[in-house]
RNA sequence: GCCGGGAUGGGGUAGCGGUGCAUCCUUGGGGACUGUGGAUCCCCGGACCCGGGUUCAAAUCCCGGUCCCGGCCCCA
């Protein structure tokens, strides 16, 4: 038998249906906040990661050359998608407010959180450049965390790349690399760890210490510390959502220029569940007009595990019904009990098997229905139904054109 | 790319050099029961990851590969 390959996943229908209850949910609540729905390829030409992203995402694509002997990738993000398209129309009205979920593919070892091919929700608001644009996008993120019900075990927050750069530059003046790197895994590493590299970069502990603590904004006047409490203001008031300022969130991405944020778990067991922040370079270097925009990602991966951990991976369906007919002339008359439930909205399963009424329990059991319908000679002669309640077990029969109340209650 | 730990029917497992056709549960298909049996009874299908090696003998020991689960790197 052939494999599947290494990384990616099958989804069957027990797992499908959860996952489109979820993407739905995320769905639902960027339409709700104005933004509208975009697509686009899966395969780019790699010149288009190649200027902004660094060695590191060349190494972890999915590319090849193909017939035309043009170098391709399966596209590893959406970014700079999103920026050739804004780049392409210069009719475009702005703001804009763009989402999308789509797949992605990176050449990555699979481990926990992690997968070749995974999904992902994309929201931008490209043309703003004020603190409002991330204080919307933020609330976005943060409702539809709301939405799928795990806000509660969720953190968010968020920093600035101007912010940290200034208090690099009046501070620990020429070690912004270092900063950055020891700061993004501050709470992955080691004490003596942190120690040793801090030592041997001739970084000041004790600065440092005041970086991570937040300590070091105290008293500090700054315009974009100024903006980041407005956005800590801002989601308060829309969404209701307590966000936290935090300099240790500078996030991995070379093209990040202002604001910076990220949600995560809040014992921190997982990877992050969102990130994103502020491109205002992207699309002018893409030989778009120069064009602020900010934006973030959401996978599928961590969001499942964490949703797994606390329960909340499960189908909220409406309730199902199966025919069951019993002999032939319950099968002629099945088609047209269908046709009359389906017409009301319901979800209709009918038997294909020319098999008995034990075996058509059973199998409507396992499957999860609530209801089955038997239908025979006696139902087809008085044109009336037997319903059964799988889970109670008891039984009625009712007219077949008294089906649309009785049902209806059923949605 | 690097480092651990795994791999027995669809799922979960027992066996860890030889003792009957690889154990048990579950799942799947069919039949009987000809309107209540999501029962019962009967029948059937289905596995030692792949390739080498050691041995009289390998699911079992050794080596390599593949895949899975973690971790590093990185996280767009």
């Amino acid at each position: 038998m052939v494999e599947r390959l290494r990384g990616f996943r099958d989804f069957y229908p027990e797992e499908q249906e959860i996952r489109s209850d979820v993407f739905r949910t995320m769905k639902d609540s960027c339409t709700q906040f104005g933004f509208k729905e975009i697509d686009g390829p899966s395969v780019e030409n790699v010149e288009l990661f190649a200027n902004k992203s660094g060695m590191e995402i060349m190494n972890q694509m999915f590319s090849f050359r193909d017939k035309g002997e043009r170098e391709i990738a399966l596209i590893p993000e959406l970014t700079p998608t999103v920026s050739r398209m804004v780049a392409a129309r210069k009719d475009l009205v702005k703001p804009l407010k763009w989402f999308s979920v789509q797949k992605f593919w990176r050449y990555e070892e699979p481990q926990s959180g992690r997968t070749r091919e995974f999904y992902q929700l994309n929201a931008d608001i490209i043309g703003s450049e004020s603190y409002l644009a991330d204080a919307e996008l933020i609330s976005l993120g943060a409702y539809i965390l709301k939405s799928l019900g795990i806000i509660g075990f969720t953190k968010i927050r968020v920093s600035s790349r101007i912010l940290i750069d200034r208090l690099i530059e009046k501070y620990l003046p020429g070690k912004r690399e270092e900063v950055y790197y020891v700061l993004d895994r501050w709470s992955k590493i080691s004490q003596p760890d942190r120690e040793s590299f801090v030592k041997e970069n001739g970084i000041d502990l004790g600065v440092l210490s005041s970086f991570v603590d937040g300590k070091i904004l105290e008293g500090y006047d700054d315009p974009e510390l100024q903006n980041l409490f407005k956005i800590r203001d801002f989601v308060s008031s829309s969404v209701g959502v307590d966000i936290e300022i935090d300099l240790k969130i500078v996030r991995g991405i070379a093209y990040y220029t202002g604001c910076v944020f990220e949600a995560s778990d809040r014992e921190d067991k997982f990877r992050s569940i969102l990130g994103g922040g502020r491109y205002d370079n992207v699309i002018g270097q893409l030989g778009g007009e120069n064009t602020p925009a900010t934006g973030f990602a959401m996978g599928d991966v961590v969001l499942e595990n964490i949703m797994k951990s606390k329960g909340l991976w499960v189908h909220k369906g409406g309730k199902q019904i199966f025919l069951a007919p019993i002999d032939q002339q319950g099968r002629m008359y099945s088609t047209r009990v269908a046709s009359v439930l389906r017409s009301i909205g319901l979800k209709v399963d009918l038997n294909v098997m020319e098999r008995g009424i034990s075996k058509q329990l059973d199998y409507a059991s396992k499957m999860g229905y609530e209801y089955v319908v038997i239908l025979g000679e006696d139902e087809a002669k008085k044109k009336t139904v037997s319903l059964k309640i799988l889970s109670s077990g008891q039984q009625k029969e009712i007219p077949l054109t008294g089906t649309d109340e009785l049902f209806g209650a059923m949605k």
